[in-house]
DNA sequence: ATGATAATACCGACTAGTTGGTATGTTGTA
DNA sequence: TACAACATACCAACTAGTCGGTATTATCAT
């Protein structure tokens, strides 16, 4: 019936626990988040878990990956890439991760951000994976930011690539902070912050379309 | 010696296991540090730390707040509140947080915003008083920002107290991705990002046209 | 088509070790 | 003797991971 030509298997299992991993690791962290959790989240027993990965490590290195196709799928289709100008674009960007910022916290946080800060140390593979997600992510900026500095002649402070990471570095802080408080409006607020220092930096007071209401 | 008065004991295996907590959970996380790690790593045994501890929880609450009086003693006691000018002294936090940004990632990087990831939503309590050190070291910002700005009759955007939360943001993000990618420079550089954006705010002698409020 | 063969996807009881926490001490001091 | 400050032995629940087994599907010679 449903049988899709070009995958002769359908590991349903994987996808569910992925989805799960998450959804719970967002909300719990990963050590807190037991192989057993994960199983009855995604309606699989403990041998699809371990058919499909070597151990409890190896799903979070999954995870990772898989986080980085899920976000960089939804980046690459989001209408921020319109504009003309790259500067618009990296304001765009800013404001569309405002747009994000919705429901639980669990639901607009950063998955390998919460993950990497349990594992940094024990274990370097889902450090490495969490590194390429956010830094990879990072990289999609640069181009944009590069650009939008050498339309106006200007030199960016630290160069782009490291503008960009900034960016990565004000979004997972204001995560933190809003796990802390339960509190969304602090991510939007370090956001601002974030849009006119940019702003100020390419010195460009002007505002294309209809943004920031 | 220091004996005190009030107490008929120095209570030294407290002191040892808040120790060993600040240390462990920096480089572990809360829910991989076990009870069993604190009491070999603080050279006491299990009754002990169940004597002035009821849970493991309750050691988790009493860190954050250890951790609140020795970050706020170190705090006070650093050379960057002499300068007149309020800004200097703002300024003057930043360096001071350039500089403690040495050696091994955990030696660096904030306690209870590693915690909080951790429990924000199984442990209320810890979390509150993760909350509660944060935003409480983010108040002693606001009196110098608030000031710098009357001094220049600007106002801040969104407020001194946003300020004073983004500039936690800017340090607990970077830390993130410094345990991402085991490199200590991205803190600095996003100080330096944060120095720019302050110091651009203070100097600019008009109104912001513009977004909030 | 059909049946044999093999590979994959999945099940769930089981285990060896770990977990936070307890019960019952012992020791030093006031 | 009374009490705080520990220490030791122990436990029930939980942990990641294993293992023998089954159901479904793919491959292919007949």
């Amino acid at each position: 019936m449903t049988q899709t030509p070009l995958s002769p298997r359908k590991p349903d299992a994987r996808e569910k626990l992925l989805a799960s991993a998450l959804r719970l690791i967002r909300t719990k962290g990963y050590t807190a988040t037991t192989v057993d959790d994960l199983c009855k989240d995604a309606g699989v027993t403990k041998g699809a878990f371990f058919h499909h990965f070597r151990s409890k490590d190896d799903l979070a290195v999954a995870s990772a990956r898989h986080w980085s196709q899920i976000t960089s799928a939804l980046f690459a289709a989001a209408p921020y890439h319109l504009p003309q100008d790259p500067l618009d674009r990296v304001l765009g960007y800013l404001d569309f991760r405002k747009d994000l910022v919705r429901g639980e916290v669990a639901e607009y946080t950063c998955h390998v951000g919460t993950m990497v800060q349990d594992v940094h140390l024990s274990a370097p593979e889902i450090r490495d994976a969490c590194h390429d997600s956010i830094f990879g992510h990072a990289q999609t900026l640069e181009a944009d930011m590069e650009a939008a500095a050498n339309d106006r002649g200007i030199t960016l402070p630290g160069g782009a690539a490291s503008l960009a990471l900034h960016t990565q570095a004000v979004l997972q802080g204001a995560f933190v902070l809003a796990k802390a408080s339960g509190d969304a409006e602090i991510v939007r607020d370090s956001i601002d912050h974030l849009i006119r220092y940019i702003r100020q930096i390419y010195q460009s007071p002007h505002v294309e379309g209809g943004d920031m209401s």
